[in-house]
DNA sequence: TACATTTGTAACATATTTTATTACAGTATG
DNA sequence: CATACTGTAATAAAATATGTTACAAATGTA
């Protein structure tokens, strides 16, 4: 469930940004992240979904921010690229005959909801440019 | 890195709570997570060397608490089934000459150790016994 | 004692998820 | 019209998680 979409999709936002008036390839992100190419376009689909970034095809294409970073909060994109944090469910339908396994995954959810609150409140107090800055 | 395991080890022991007098069987347990039993034992030996279960073996034999579960903390359960949450981090060594791939996982580190103090600090205030009493 | 039942654990097998690769059509630039 | 990109699908490989089989050792009970 939790894969390492987040930190990809921050890495290539913080490129944008340290770089705001060029179209980045995704052949240069994917060399700084050590990546594949195919898998930086494809969190970069995702980020165009969401209007954050902007692509330009063909010779001398690539990618730019179309956001302002002071405004797009880390929250933002911790919502894009992942629903929830959690803790995990049983994988297999617990028995419904037992009280417990009844309940379980119920109770989880509601634990991992407040967990996620908690977690979106700090990320809500961190802007893109914030992040940035760090380096 | 994230997997089921603060899930199955949670359900084990509210089952342990609900028979405090029992030694239950890891078939048993299994049986209400639906579950292979041998996975059961497993994450019961990781309980055991915390000192949280005693387990008997032979024939009657099973596992119960072995400690007040009012004084544990889903705190510390997460701390013995995972070491931390977090968002993941780029996987392959990013590029050390790039300012961004050089820094971008100190960087997260820092981020993820700040949701680890939230989700942990919520996580401390809650019992086994109050997660058990929800059923 | 002999038998049944259960833990403990290792070795192996399968399934699932994540990550990587290849391929190529479509698009813009010069 | 050659070059250098994006976009996307199909496939492959690698990593991780889950499940199974097997069996020694322990313990209660007839």
């Amino acid at each position: 469930m939790i894969s390492g979409k987040f930190a990809i999709t921050i890495h290539i936002l913080t490129l944008l940004n340290k770089f705001p008036n060029d179209y980045l390839s995704s052949e240069f992100i994917a060399g700084s992240i050590n990546l594949n190419p195919v898998l930086v376009r494809k969190e970069i689909a995702n980020l165009k979904a969401h209007h954050i970034v902007e692509s330009k095809e063909g010779k001398n294409g690539g990618t730019k921010l179309a956001v302002d970073s002071s405004k797009l909060t880390l929250k933002e994109i911790f919502e894009m690229t992942f629903e929830t944090i959690g803790l995990g469910y049983a994988k297999n339908q617990p028995n419904p005959d037992c009280p417990v396994g009844k309940k379980i995954n119920q109770n989880l959810d509601a634990l991992y909801a407040e967990m996620n609150q908690k977690v979106s409140a700090q990320l809500e107090g961190i802007s893109l440019e914030d992040f940035s800055n760090q380096f």
